[in-house]
DNA sequence: CAACGTACTATACGCTGTACGTTATAGGCA
DNA sequence: TGCCTATAACGTACAGCGTATAGTACGTTG
């Protein structure tokens, strides 16, 4: 009987063809059986090298995350700190079903521990204490996470032609008199949704608080970004 | 032949059903079969009511945020955009399904109007021009939803025994020369992530840095949270 | 009383993740 | 060289999913 000669998986090519598959069909179409059947292969195949799908999640994550930029040197913290949001974000950004495998996994491995560690290391650079360190860093990761998933909904949204039109149709049914601000800002708020720009605007707001809550401004010299 | 009788039926019967068994059996576990059978109904009898699956879950988060109350008056708007960010958090922490529910779909709605509107409306009272109030109100919502959505997300690790054994397990393991920060700082990110004071914190933050910007405070005069 | 629209049922299809038992092969050892 | 054993991959099966399609009984209306 011909069968698939022995040897031909490995976790790391399984890991690839997921991630492949995710890109190309999105992380709503991924499942076993089609990473399975990209390697030619039967889907019980995996289970010699996943215990099951949540693993093979996991491996995924922890490869995007090794993919992540080191924090650069020399610069003033909050530049630093700038950095590796926008890092993360754009990771998010060029595979947009991390943000999935972020907000559903709890994060753990290697690669998420490196990623910690820089940003707190740029945060206790900056003088704050074990605390407040550890919560700046929980409020950072978060807004990235909320913002950029948002973000990438939306964009997802706008791509499929029928549920934007439904969407704009919703909008624009909006009564006048009930919602005066959101009907006068519909063009605003569709406009400045997403992109640079709304990402760079919430983390400057919360740049230029912890450089206030550090101590080494007064309002008059607050970093604007870079 | 003993048939159901007609008109047992609603499309709001079905949403509270539905989002019975959310909040008992959890998200993942929900399925149209499960509402069907809870009602003592075929599956495709829900199709009546729903286009489907997505619909219902529409259906659920605008019923939800229909809970929300009204913006507070009669308070300066730092604490009346501080309200309005509790008011979803605590939503969602009531019910921890809405976190999946708001990330996967897009907000549209009229319930979703009436919460945007109550947020537009204090930014719009506290001097913001229509750009800076929309992306305002997009990173302040941006920020609720993902510092939420992980606390939850880490709160309902923490229930599982293994899951949670095996996170500590994880980071213990992680070299204190490769990963001197996390591993010191690690008592300090295991007790402040989550809670509200978390939240209060990164929420504060965005809210001091708001203040500088509406031009109403000098760094010596900062609201500090109520 | 008949006809019609509607609320619900029945059946079925093509998926999913994965538990279980089997089989063929590659590598180590005699 | 030839066998043994560990294991990589297979096949089958199950329980469940969302939903397309077609059918049936009922309440209302003419």
């Amino acid at each position: 009987m011909a069968r698939t000669p022995r040897n031909t998986l490995s976790a790391d090519l399984i890991m690839r063809t997921a991630m492949a598959l995710m890109e190309s069909k999105g992380i709503s179409a991924f499942s076993l059986r089609a990473v399975a059947a990209e390697l030619g292969v039967g889907p019980m195949a995996l289970y010699t090298y996943f215990r099951n799908k949540d693993e093979l999640y996991d491996a995924v994550r922890d490869h995007l995350m090794s993919l992540l930029p080191p924090v650069p040197t020399g610069e003033p913290w909050p530049d630093q700190a700038r950095a590796v949001c926008r890092s993360l974000r754009s990771l998010m950004l060029q595979h947009p079903f991390l943000a999935h495998l972020l907000a559903s996994r709890p994060l753990s491995g290697h690669e998420s521990a490196r990623v910690a560690e820089g940003l707190l290391g740029v945060l206790c650079g900056a003088g704050f204490d074990a605390e407040t360190a550890a919560r700046t860093h929980t409020t950072l990761f978060t807004y990235v996470l909320g913002s950029t998933s948002w973000e990438i909904q939306m964009a997802a949204e706008r791509r499929d032609p029928d549920a934007w039109r439904q969407l704009r149709a919703s909008m624009e049914s909006l009564s006048a008199q009930e919602f005066p601000i959101v009907v006068s800002l519909a063009h605003e708020l569709a406009r400045t949704t997403g992109g640079d720009e709304q990402f760079d605007y919430g983390l400057d707001l919360l740049l230029t608080a912890l450089q206030l809550k550090a101590g080494h401004l007064t309002t008059e010299r607050v970093r604007t970004p870079s």
